[in-house]
DNA sequence: CGCTTACGTAAGTAAATGCTAACATAACCT
DNA sequence: AGGTTATGTTAGCATTTACTTACGTAAGCG
């Protein structure tokens, strides 16, 4: 799950996730989007990508059809959901101990 | 943005913040809660984190005391939700266009 | 003032990262 | 088989990162 966040905290790649997100894509085509970059820094990305599982790779033929795992970017968006909450959660406890404090010795 | 979301992705800085995030707290105590890491290394890690304007600094005498930036964490969180509806969005047009073409050419 | 406490910062280092240019490979076409 | 196409992989490089050790500094205490 932090292989996911670290990958999704390059710009880059957040592009070529959104890129595949809703269709399948290969690799030529993905790296057509960037004029700035070479294909190789691409396929290194798109690498990251698959290792984190956000991507899915499908081969047909030649070519390498990408797409984005759903599945995985569900689980990182209940990661991060879970850590708020968690985080919240804390706050909630510190202010309900403060509660009782304030019920018992204190006055 | 994109440097609180780098600054989330590492594990390290995810705990320093869980840590201020209903409390605020002096560095040193911040420091004292890793056993495996400098004090120096800490102080990185959180100024990392303020330049992130995920946290926020309050100078008490010799202490900086420490407390997350929950309006910056919440920004941060849309980033993520609007990164994911985004996609959903596209998903969705996608769809509806296939829609359209269904009922247009296609037969 | 001198000592301690609480902290940041600088210097140095090993490893990781983002990138380019060059090479390797596998599928297809003729 | 030979050539082209699609794509990964390697080597090399500059930059960044996570870390340690050593040093700097400001606040408070005697």
């Amino acid at each position: 799950m932090d292989a996911a966040l670290k990958a999704l905290a390059e710009p880059r790649r957040r592009e070529i996730l959104k890129l595949v997100w809703s269709r399948e894509l290969p690799a030529t085509e993905i790296a057509a989007q960037f004029g700035d970059v070479t294909r190789s820094a691409i396929s290194q990305h798109v690498s990251v990508l698959r290792e984190a599982e956000l991507i899915i790779e499908r081969r047909d033929g030649v070519r390498r059809l990408y797409r984005a795992n759903h599945s995985q970017m569900d689980r990182l968006r209940r990661f991060l959901e879970e850590y708020w909450d968690d985080s919240l959660e804390r706050l909630r406890q510190l202010a309900e101990t403060a509660e009782q404090e304030r019920g018992n010795s204190n006055g």
